[in-house]
DNA sequence: GCCAACGTTGGC
DNA sequence: GCCAACGTTGGC
């Protein structure tokens, strides 16, 4: 028995972000410079905890929340580590945090880049696949903006649309 | 706008 | 450290 049972450190994992179309949709993301977007305003721990654990090159579903037609609208990935969220300091954003000092910062966040845009995946097609059924945005009650996504569930969103 | 579910706050 | 009150999320 050799060590090389292990998995290499570097291999890719897989997430689910969920934005606001109001805020920032998939179209608007393609049109930004680099496709980029800092993720900024995430005012949460155990999602703050989540984009710590990201390394470049994890991807992410792009998911719109919030809006008529909640689904995963894309595939981004992580172009950025995670570092100090400027609005947590800015008295005017609506992500102020008047208990966060900018010698030790509450908030960070990544910076994600377009890999694609895909077919408006529905939040309801979601829930009618028998394999997602335990993706944990479809659980009861989960509200957390930032999550894991196993490898067997990335692929089988990816099956339903008939990429990969 | 409703409301279930969950996270945070703060008094004790 | 408990826990009630309050605020937020997010689908519907």
């Amino acid at each position: 028995m050799t060590a090389a049972t292990s998995k290499p450190p570097t291999a890719p994992k897989f997430w689910l972000m969920k934005g606001e179309p109001d805020e920032c949709t998939i179209d608007d993301l393609a049109n930004l410079p680099n496709q980029t977007v800092p993720w900024t305003g995430v005012r949460n721990y155990q999602a703050r905890n989540f984009m710590r654990e990201m390394r470049l090159g994890d991807l992410a579903f792009f998911y719109h929340s919030s809006c008529p037609e909640p689904g995963i609208a894309g595939i981004v990935q992580i172009s950025r580590l995670a570092y100090p969220d400027a609005t947590q300091f800015d008295a005017k954003s609506k992500y102020f945090d008047a208990k966060s000092k900018p010698e030790a910062p509450r908030w960070e966040h990544v910076d994600v880049q377009l890999v694609r845009k895909l077919p408006l995946i529905s939040l309801a097609t979601l829930r009618e696949t028998p394999a997602l059924a335990d993706l944990t945005i479809l659980q009861r009650g989960n509200r957390l903006s930032i999550t894991p996504v196993d490898t067997v569930h990335w692929e089988q969103v990816l099956k339903l649309i008939a990429i990969n």
